[in-house]
DNA sequence: CTTGACATAGAACGAGTGTTCGTATTATAA
DNA sequence: TTATAATACGAACACTCGTTCTATGTCAAG
């Protein structure tokens, strides 16, 4: 019988699953002990499973010795990295990623940012959010200095009194602001509150690119 | 003979630093693979030391399985614990730690913010960071809002052209500026570049409290 | 119905591995 | 000088552990 699927079976998912679950004990677990997580009761089944997930570089082992199994690309519990897709300015349109792109298991060759989970709102998982970092004194109505980093989630829509990132095609303009929306336009209100909020009327061109998560700024001496 | 000495001897700090090293592997080293390490040639002195270094209570182990050893609190290569001390706001003076406070080994029950390392200024450990949480508009001047965390260093003297954390006591007055020494007075520079500075006069008194290392906004919506 | 691929199982084996025991050396305190 | 504790060592042993081998079951394709 040929088995026409390929891929994770149920079993292979509960071994990778296990293989987790024991990074908190700080050492990997035996054959014997894989099987009987996993409701496996002969171990050339656990190695049978084993030689599979290596054979689809899911885990690595060195063979003979004991406990020498992990993933990988073991799951980062507390950082997750956030791609810097380039600068933005007010005078440019700004970077978005392509549609439906994560950045699962980035690399080291992209530009990104370390952000502990910690720091994210609950529930977020981090696979779509990009970073752009602030070039010029433009965004100070936002709060947000030069050379400032800005993570978002992309977007197109956003809720009243949301922070996003606004593309308008007709000022030649990229903007952070706080959206609202009237009856007949759209209220853009700085973060800065003695700042006058811009009104865009309804018929205007206005792209709403992302919603602002954070923003991280890394304080340097001012050149004397 | 009776040995006065307490504490880690040039074995111990050999095998501390190889269960570090061996993080890296994925899995822990045998009793024999760290007397090879070590230069012990005899299992049972491992074992005598390994014993010795779970009393101090620097490692963990189950007995009998194999490769079960581990470091009880291993160094975080990604991430630091800045601990938050409280709030800071204009018309408050400031927290500050203790003189010599360090946080390694920061529990849960303290409130404290992760960084990635990665963030941190080369060469910067950590250990003696602290961080203060804005309340107020009154940091506006500084490009920091309402709510965000402001991530310092202690310090009592700055350079030209440092962002730090100043007590006013005459003004009764916290704020954050860029400083620079002038000829008779100091210079406490805004950094949003709209703003004025303002002057002190060097018979006033100062108090220079932190370095401002980072700033991190967490961006909520705002009350509609 | 037969065949072959896939999956499952247990037993045996040898190597890896941690513990225990007996012995030796060194150095300090009594 | 002697006694004691600390440190060091190797050998032996028992257990843990991974691999290999053989056997069996299931099921789709031919």
């Amino acid at each position: 019988m040929v088995r026409t699927r390929r891929g994770l079976t149920e079993r292979h998912q509960k071994i990778i699953d296990y293989l987790n679950e024991r990074m908190s004990t700080g050492y990997p677990p035996s054959i014997r002990e894989i099987g009987e997580a996993v409701g496996i009761t002969s171990t050339s089944v656990v190695t049978y499973y084993l030689k599979q997930l290596t054979e689809m570089g899911l885990i690595e082992r060195d063979a003979k010795f004991s406990r020498a199994v992990r993933l990988t690309v073991p799951i980062n519990r507390e950082l997750v990295k956030v791609p810097i897709l380039g600068p933005i300015a007010a005078g440019e349109p700004m970077l978005v990623p392509a549609p439906g792109a994560t950045y699962l298991g980035i690399g080291n060759e992209m530009d990104a940012v370390d952000v502990a989970r910690s720091l994210l709102p609950s529930g977020e998982k981090g696979t779509d959010l990009f970073a752009l970092k602030v070039k010029g004194d433009s965004m100070i109505d936002a709060m947000i200095n030069d050379g400032d980093i800005v993570i978002m989630k992309p977007a197109i829509k956003a809720n009243n009194g949301e922070l996003v990132a606004i593309w308008l095609p007709n000022r030649d303009e990229t903007t952070l602001k706080y959206f609202f929306k009237e009856k007949n336009q759209y209220r853009l209100q700085p973060a800065n509150p003695t700042m006058n909020p811009i009104m865009i009327e309804k018929t205007e061109p206005l792209e709403i690119k992302g919603k602002v998560v954070m923003v991280i700024r890394n304080v340097e001496s001012v050149a004397v």
